[in-house]
DNA sequence: TATAAATCGTACCGATTGGTATGTATGGAA
DNA sequence: TTCCATACATACCAATCGGTACGATTTATA
């Protein structure tokens, strides 16, 4: 019921303690190059002078610097939206209480590193959406499978009598989606969590007024 | 009564026809640069290419490629939030049907261009604040202006019984804004108006649901 | 008109970037 | 043992970056 592990939330852990191989501690190095600096200023030096690894070492295992970061998306930050944001779905009950507890535990869990670092998704949507269109069709891939996910559950929730009925279960997730990103994103230009927990209020009472009262 | 003058929300546009002198045509095209490329990727050598400046001339009245980022925020973009989004609300007999119009207005105004260039005011801060402290210091100022502006609103119109009891001026001002740039971020990378007005309706519906009934 | 200050233009610099060329060590298959 | 692909390591490259030095020219002031 409502349960998220602890530790997924944090975006900057490794997730597994598997001894990686070499590919793996260049892409976890790149992932978090990228997080925190952004791909087009994420330096390829900085990433081999982390791991040890060198440049002939890298270009064995990727073409090119932008093929590492499709690599980081598709084998990383997809991953870990999926766990944290998406999985939880699938065991709520009641996905207006599901999602209070969700957003609830996200104020708790999150760590102020996590704050100022930001989404990966956000961060990565924000820059380079509009420059390749290779980030771009992986990064709303992963959008549009969160906000369909949040659209089924609300969806289900309406036919059981659950929500109000003038609620649109996929305009409610698009909704729902981006108040938690713009939150996100108030707290990191903010650094502090102050803005996080307002927004996060903010978008509960949302969620309580559409419960249909019986 | 809740007008927004033609043009005023698109953000790449001058605001104004006025001959510019070499200071005004560098600190515009930096705008520009800085907008579609972020502030990292701008290229001094673009922005001089696009202008026919020189060198000499951008480095004349800025002394580096930051104050040049400072004066684009504090005289350009802050202008540019404050006329399109905090001047309206003074206008506003009634908040709730204001911003409902307010938001309407915004998808009508919008062009793609607009859409997949991003808000300006978010580009920046997503990228500068866990970076540079004088760039989120000024950001986080246009940021509580907008918070202030709208939380100010707010109370009056639930001192006037427009609103219901248990909403809290300010924890709506916060969730407001984030709805709203995190919508302009889905459609960015969506690169289409649809994510906007999903939204955008979403936003409406919970601002008719905190409206008192009568 | 003389002088100083403001406003540029041009040429150059060191540092860093992503990427490449080429060598070497290793491990399994024939 | 021979062979060959995999998995690295080292050295180097052209391009671009922000920034500076300094000369030239225009404008304001006295």
């Amino acid at each position: 019921m409502n349960n998220i592990s602890e530790g997924e939330m944090y975006w900057w852990r490794p997730l597994e303690d598997v001894e990686p191989d070499t590919r793996g501690i260049i892409l976890f190095a790149a992932y978090k190059e990228i997080h925190s600096q952004g791909f087009q200023a994420a330096s390829l030096s900085n990433i081999l002078a982390h791991t040890g690894v060198t440049k002939g070492a890298l270009y064995h295992h990727f073409p090119n610097k932008t093929a590492l970061g499709y690599a980081v998306i598709d084998e990383v930050i997809a991953q870990r939206i999926h766990l944290s944001f998406i999985q939880p779905l699938q065991h709520f009950e009641n996905p207006i209480d599901g999602f209070i507890e969700l957003i609830r535990q996200a104020g708790e869990t999150f760590s102020i590193t996590d704050i100022n670092l930001g989404c990966p998704l956000t961060n990565l949507a924000q820059e380079m959406a509009p420059i390749d269109e290779g980030f771009r069709t992986r990064l709303i891939e992963i959008y549009e499978e969160w906000h369909q996910s949040i659209a089924s559950v609300m969806t289900e929730a309406k036919k059981s009598g659950q929500i109000i009925d003038d609620v649109d279960p996929y305009t409610l997730a698009v909704t729902i989606v981006a108040t938690m990103e713009g939150a996100l994103s108030a707290a990191k230009v903010a650094q502090n969590l102050d803005k996080l927990y307002h927004a996060g209020s903010g978008l509960i009472q949302y969620l309580q007024l559409i419960r249909k009262q019986q």
